[in-house]
DNA sequence: CCGACCTCCCAAAGCGCTTTGACGCAAACA
DNA sequence: TGTTTGCGTCAAAGCGCTTTGGGAGGTCGG
C-alpha cells in the first residue's frame, strides 16, 4: 500500500493525501478525517527512504558504540543509556540506528554516516580528554550531543554529563571526614574524561585535607568485576593497606567487597567502600538500605537529557548549543564507616 | 557530493558510474579504478535513502526492545547481544536500527516498521511461551530471527537459542549427586520462554532422582542482585533452608552470594550456589578459576548467529527458515561443594 | 571490405514521497 | 452581471539513486 494506491483508493490526487496526512491547512477538515480514516483502516505508513528522500530528513538518530578492540567490552551502562534516549526519540518518531566501531574506524565511520545521510543528528558516547571525534563532528555540520565532556577541547559543543569532579570529591571528602587517610581509587581508564575528572575530584579533596596522593593507591582499567577484586586483593595484602576504597562503578565495587570478604574483613567495618553508581535498572544499589554509599546520578536520564537536547538542536538549528550539568547524588549505606584505629 | 556532482566531476554518466561503484562488469577496469578512486578523494558515499528507495533494500535490520513497565528495566544481556549482532552487520554493511517498545504496543510497532519499510528483517527478543508476534511477523512476510524460541508456536520459523533445559538439567544433576536434596531455583519470569525451559529441566532432573520438587523453594521475578538477595534470604530464614541455589542469572547469582555471607555462611562449603551465566563482557565469572560454578552460554555469540542467520534469510528468501540450538558448557568454579551433613 | 559482435558508455524511466505553482469553482463583492 | 477572493484540489517537478534498453565505436571473422 502506497501514497499512489491509497489516493486512487480515495478518488483524490497523491497531494491532497499527503495535505491531509501531514496537517497542512489546504485541506477540508471532513476530507482530512475520511484520508486519515481509510489510511488507517488500509494500515499504511508512508516509505521512510522516499519520504526522507523527499524531504531531506530521515528521522533518525545515530549512536556509534566504541567497541575496544582489548577486552571486545560493551559499556554495561549503554543499555540504560539507550533505552532513555530511545523513549524520547520514540515519542517523536525518530528512530535510533546503532553503529558499532573498534578503535581506530571512528573517523571513517562519522564521515560515512554523514555522506550517506541517514541520520539527522549523532550521540556521540565515551569522549576522551582531547577528543577528535569532536571537532570532527563540528566540521561535518552533522548535530550531535556528547554524552560526556572533553576537558581539552575547547571549540563549543553540546553535551550532558554528570558532575564527576564534585561527585568523587565529596565523595572522598566523607571517607577523609570519617577518618580514613589512605583511601584507594579505582578508577576507569583514564584516558576517558569522565575518569579523568573523577581523579581530580578525589586528588582535590585529599589536598584540601593535607593529604599526600599515593600514586600506588590509585589505578585504573577496565570497569569489571574481576578488575575490582584483582585491585583490591593487591591492595589489601600490600603493606600501607588502605582503609578505604573509591571505586568508580557499582560492577567493579562488587568485586571489592568480594576481596573484603575473602580476607574476612566486614565491609563497612574493617574497610570503608564507596562506588559510583549509574542507577542502572538491573543493578539497584540496594532497596532501602543502600548496600553501598554511592554518589548516584541516573544514566538513563542522561540520555533522555542527550536525546531532547538533540531533537531540540534539529528543530532550531542555529540555536546556541545546549549543555547540562547534572549534579550526583550522595547515598549513605552500609559499606563506610569510620576508620579503624 | 552527489551522484551526479560526482559524474560530472569525472566527465562520465551517472550510469557509469553507478556501475564502476557496483562493481558491474559492464565498464572497463580503468574507468572503474578511476571512479573509485576519485570516488574516496572527494569523500563520497551514496545517499542511503536514494539508494535504498531504487533498490527496494533499505540494509538495515531492526531490533525491538522491550522494556518491562513494571521495573523500566533494559534486559542487561542486551548490550552484549547487541554487540555480537553488529559486528555481524558491520561486516557486511548493515545497519542496526533499535526501537523501544512498552507493553502492548509492540504490535501496532511491527505493523508499522513492516508498512515504513526501513528495515530488511528483524530480530525479536524476549519470546513468550506463546508468542503472538511469531505469528505475526510470519503473516507480514518480513525475515526475522527469534532469539529463543516459544514453546507454545507450531509454525515454523527461525530461531537461536541455547539449551537451557538441558544446562540445567545438567546443573540439578551435579548439585543432587553432590548429595544435596534441598535445591532452590532462582529463575526469570516464568511467563518468558527460557525461563519455562530452564525449571523445566531442574524438574525433570529431580525426578529422575526421585526427589519432590517443592514450589516453595522455586521462585521467579525479575533477574536483579536485589531478587537474588531478598529471595535467597527469605529461603535461607525458613525452615528447610535449601542447601543449594540454581541461579537464573550471574547478577542475582551475586545476590545470593550477598545473602549467604550476610548470615556467616560460606559458598560452596555451607551453601552451593550454581547459576547461568552469559558471558557478558563486564561480568565475567572469574578469571582462572571461577567464582560461581555455572552453565555458560554466550549471548554475544548468540548474537552473532542470529545476525548471521538473519543475513542469509535475506539474501536467500525461499530457503527453510534457520535454527540454532547452542549448548552450554558446565564450568565448575568455587561455588559449589558436597551437601553438608 | 562488410556485417556481426563486443566493449564501454549513455539517456531516461522509475522508486514513493513532498511541495510548488496553478486552476476550477463557489461565495462575496462591486 | 462581472470581477474578486478563498477554498479545495490537482499535475508535475524533484529528492539521489539504480536499472532498462539502447547506441556509438572499435574488433573480428568471413
Amino acid at each position: 500500500m502506497n501514497l499512489r494506491q491509497l489516493a486512487e483508493h480515495l478518488q483524490l490526487s497523491q497531494t491532497t493525501v499527503s495535505r491531509a496526512l501531514n496537517g497542512y491547512p489546504e485541506v477540508s477538515e471532513a476530507t482530512r478525517q475520511r484520508v486519515i480514516r481509510t489510511a488507517r483502516e488500509l494500515n499504511y505508513s508512508p516509505n521512510s527512504r522516499a519520504k526522507g528522500l523527499a524531504t531531506g530528513r530521515s528521522m533518525a538518530i545515530g549512536h556509534v558504540i566504541p567497541v575496544s578492540d582489548r577486552h571486545q567490552m560493551v559499556n554495561p551502562v549503554f543499555g540504560d543509556f539507550i533505552s532513555g534516549a530511545g523513549e524520547v526519540y520514540a515519542a517523536s518518531g525518530y528512530d535510533m540506528v546503532m553503529s558499532l566501531v573498534g578503535e581506530g574506524g571512528e573517523e571513517d565511520l562519522y564521515r560515512s554516516i554523514r555522506a550517506r545521510g541517514n541520520v539527522d543528528g549523532m550521540v556521540v558516547h565515551g569522549p576522551r580528554l582531547d577528543d577528535g571525534r569532536i571537532s570532527l563532528l563540528n566540521s561535518l555540520g552533522l548535530p550531535f550531543v556528547v554524552h560526556g565532556r572533553a576537558s581539552r577541547i575547547e571549540e563549543p559543543y553540546a553535551w550532558v554529563d554528570s558532575n564527576s569532579e564534585r561527585a568523587f570529591e565529596r565523595a572522598t571528602t566523607h571517607l577523609l571526614d570519617l577518618g580514613h587517610r589512605r583511601i584507594a581509587l579505582i578508577n576507569g581508564h583514564e584516558d576517558m574524561d569522565f575518569a579523568h575528572r573523577r581523579r581530580l575530584g578525589y586528588e582535590t579533596a585529599l589536598a584540601a585535607h593535607d593529604v599526600q596522593p599515593e600514586p600506588a593507591r590509585m589505578c585504573a582499567g577496565e570497569m569489571t568485576e574481576l578488575f575490582g577484586h584483582e585491585v583490591a586483593l593487591d591492595l589489601l595484602h600490600g603493606k600501607d593497606a588502605p582503609t578505604a576504597f573509591l571505586v568508580s562503578s557499582l560492577i567493579a565495587a562488587i568485586g571489592v567487597r568480594r576481596a573484603v570478604q575473602e580476607l574476612g574483613l566486614i565491609p563497612g567495618r574493617d574497610v570503608s567502600i564507596v562506588t559510583h553508581d549509574d542507577d542502572l535498572s538491573y543493578m539497584k544499589n540496594g532497596a532501602d538500605v543502600p548496600i553501598f554509599t554511592a554518589t548516584r546520578s541516573s544514566v538513563r536520564e542522561a540520555g533522555r537529557h542527550a536525546a531532547q537536547m538533540l531533537l531540540s538542536m534539529i528543530a532550531a538549528p542555529q540555536a546556541p548549543r545546549p549543555t547540562r550539568l547534572m549534579e550526583a547524588e550522595f547515598i549513605l549505606g552500609a559499606s563506610t564507616g569510620p576508620a579503624p584505629v
